[in-house]
DNA sequence: AAAAACATGTAAGCTGTTACATGATTGG
DNA sequence: CCAATCATGTAACAGCTTACATGTTTTT
């Protein structure tokens, strides 16, 4: 039973492709230099990535010998691959997403644009506060439920789970605005 | 080069049975009920990590036989597990925790209670906030940095990092006020 | 000419996930 | 007594981290 999605790094790798096709050591850099450093940039996680998703016929490889000494190969994403890409964007969100994955949410979201359908990303961001909220109230229901006894600590690391998802939540439906038609 | 210390969830099973000693099964259960699941409850992860602990000694497995056909081995910290367990609590946060592994805090601060320190949690709290809050002013600055022409959905990326990191202060900032002696 | 930084990667090892395996006990 | 669930794990595999390897430009 294999899972030939690509990992959330390669998503994030095949969209920056999207955006521009660039080499290993460029996309290296971007991981070093923006918050998607989240997604681990380290060469060791880069390189074997790029070789599945060439693998898998999402992305495709060119040598660019501009300078004969030091060629560098190029990755764009194939058509198979921006599909794929794009699947991933606009895919339904699952509950257990922002349990989970609420990162690769954040990614997903980044490159929405892509799409370029304010509709979708409305989708989006709208089940995103719906699931976030639902989860944040679920959080305060466990909160309710606490043994009173306890020590304090879990109750307050209980509670900085719900702020936190509260601040999704508000992020999210003020980010609505931007994407009215 | 080897890394003695355990994982996250190493030490999040050496709190568990700080609290109270459990068998592996027990564990899963409270990984399977409680937020700590956020540290992956798998048994394929568990049972290898208890494995870990008890090689290095810092957990010790005795068997239960109460039901003679069906032992339990019940596994109960050693002195240097608790010893190691209060290093980890105690020991002073990083900037580059608050970036990378910000769950793995919250994990510190739900067992901070072992340390029976009010004091010690407050320095905990407090460079927390600090870091948090230094962090979320450098995204802010990468923020404004950001190139006026791109497409927004990643400015607004971005904002939900700084919303969620300043969520993470004023958490911090409220929880304080639990440890003044 | 030496040092630093550029550019590209590989190898070993650890940890976690998924899926499966095995037998005991309890509920209907 | 049959199914569910309790209780304990194992095996195969994937992916990431750390550390290293190699040669090329640029800087000083």
């Amino acid at each position: 039973m294999k899972k030939n999605t690509p990992t959330v790094l390669g998503y994030a790798l095949l969209g920056l492709l999207h955006q521009e096709p660039s080499s290993g050591y460029d996309l290296r850099k971007i991981f070093e230099l923006t918050p998607m450093a989240h997604f681990s940039g380290s060469p060791g996680a880069i390189y074997p990535a790029l070789r599945r998703l060439e693998q898998q016929s999402l992305i495709l490889g060119s040598v660019d010998r501009t300078h004969a000494l030091r060629p560098r190969q190029i990755f764009r994403p194939t058509t198979a691959g921006k599909k794929i890409f794009r699947t991933w964007l606009a895919c339904k969100l699952q509950r257990s997403d922002v349990v989970w994955n609420i990162d690769e949410l954040k990614l997903r979201f980044a490159f929405h644009n892509f799409l370029n359908k304010n509709a979708a990303t409305r989708d989006f961001l709208l089940s995103f506060a719906t699931e976030v909220s639902s989860y944040a109230k679920d959080l305060q229901q466990q909160l309710r439920a606490f043994p009173p006894g306890a020590p304090i600590n879990g109750r307050l690391a209980l509670e900085s789970g719900i702020e936190v998802y509260k601040a999704h939540g508000r992020w999210a439906r003020k980010a609505l605005a931007h994407f009215v038609d």
